[in-house]
DNA sequence: AGGGCAATGTCCGCCATCGAACGCAGGTCC
DNA sequence: GGACCTGCGTTCGATGGCGGACATTGCCCT
């Protein structure tokens, strides 16, 4: 089922039909080509190099559990394609999202945080390709990378931004503005219009029932702003969205990009001026 | 309306009323006598001698406005006493509370964070005590403190746990439930059992209305957990409360306490092994 | 081709909560 | 003592979303 050869993604789980995903990007690990995760990009160059030993390429595959809440943390992701959860789970059966990561940032913060473990579970979302790290290795190197340990800052308060802005928003606005701000989220940390995504699930994110996501999504069709057949989704109005979703979205994505701009370049510059 | 004196609290809006408080406690800001707040306590001495010249100590009013949402944070805070709430305001007039801080912990996480802001409004909820250091100072400070950088990284966290806890919280749990975790939260971080809060705020901070806060109480009233007249209430059956609460009481507790022992002494002992 | 499952559409009754208003009472200030 | 404000109780109708169930429709598998 896995593929062990050199440089290949080491891969429990996964399903043939992921594989064409990633065909072009993976030998080429810590050197100074496009790197697609966002908190490694920002690192500068010495201590990229230090952590890019020790980074293996894993692919995700749909509804992995990366982690379970209060379980220890084994490894740190950083997402290069595909979409994570971290979901609070409450008394049986009823769980909701609180957290969306892709590949703007990292699961396993707790790691950073100084704990091993948090009452989160971690879920893979939309499949894809991330790099991680041991959680143990990941601590050690963090002592020498003083640059990385600043990006990981401004990602932590990003992510508080993200759950805090969450928090309001479940409490206050309409299953169809937090589904649309839901798919632009997760449209933001996609490479394509179409990603896989059940109603199942998205209900799950929400904290709605099935049906009522149906309702919503329904109504996002006929306006023409999205497209779904069983499992599959579509993005076809990105603004006609935008419009539909509540505040938050653009509240935490402005956010974002304040503290971590998506283009910029490691602060210690990798070897000009 | 201040009092300039030598080591008085600056206090800008307070009311005569509230001065009693802290009559005992705050000429002897460094000295290695109680500290009382949590993550203060938890400095090892050399890097909290360091802290303490630029700590000053000051009144918090109820209702005072510590930082606005997007609005430079001016000063990070440490309350000994009263309670902090950081609040999200969406589209006019509605606003959510997302986060509880008291002597557990520190307003201006941002700061920490390597940002000066964020969308978050801070408010003082109960009336008490804090010490104070400038942003800029504090950034400076925390360079050589490795060790309250961890416990800070520690806070961090738990006021995430506590944040991702409040998002699921909100979506899911009644009134009533959030109601009495909130009153926990606010006891915990409290000496008396007895502390003003009026029905209105408390409606803002479980994002709700007031006419339906104005139920809930009456029930737990009824039940005899809790007693109320015209914004102050007193706690008065807190194991019965801890039962009418929502789960989420005791997973954000216990996850604290964990990561931030209340009772903990400085990682690195002061004198002994 | 047909069985079976997974994903979606839909219907019902119901209840918590909303939105907006009005009335009352305790405390404060003049 | 009276005016006033703030905090609390309560009412009414409206409604979004819940809980649970059942009917469809693609897709996959054999």
């Amino acid at each position: 089922m896995t593929h062990p050869s050199s440089g290949r993604p080491v891969d429990d789980t996964a399903h043939a039909h992921d594989a064409e995903i990633l065909s072009a990007r993976w030998p080429t690990l810590h050197s100074q080509d496009y790197e697609a995760n966002r908190l490694l990009r920002l690192a500068p160059a010495a201590e990229y190099e230090r952590l890019a030993p020790h980074l293996e390429t894993v692919r995700l595959t749909r509804r992995q559990l990366l982690y379970g809440p209060n379980e220890p943390i084994r490894y740190v992701y950083f997402p290069q394609t595909g979409v994570l959860s971290a979901i609070s789970h409450l008394h049986e059966n009823r769980a909701v999202e609180v957290g969306t990561i892709g590949n703007e940032g990292m699961l396993g913060l707790p790691v950073f945080l100084m704990s091993d473990r948090a009452p989160l579970e971690a879920v893979v979302h939309v499949p894809g390709v991330a790099k991680r790290v041991s959680a143990d290795t990941f601590r050690e190197l963090l002592h020498d990378c003083s640059e990385f340990h600043m990006v990981l800052h401004r990602y932590t308060l990003a992510f508080l931004t993200q759950v805090a802005q969450s928090a309001a928003c479940n409490r206050v606005h309409s299953i169809t503005e937090r589904c649309a701000r839901w798919l632009l989220m997760t449209h933001d940390r996609m490479q394509t219009d179409r990603f896989p995504l059940t109603q199942d699930l998205l209900a799950i994110m929400l904290g709605a029932r099935r049906p009522g996501v149906s309702i919503a999504a329904a109504g996002l069709q006929s306006l023409g702003l999205i497209q779904y057949t069983r499992g599959r989704i579509a993005i076809t109005d990105r603004k006609g969205l935008e419009n539909a979703a509540c505040e938050c979205y653009g509240i935490v994505r402005q956010h974002l990009d304040r503290v971590l701009p998506p283009d910029a370049q490691p602060a210690t510059p990798p070897a000009s001026s």
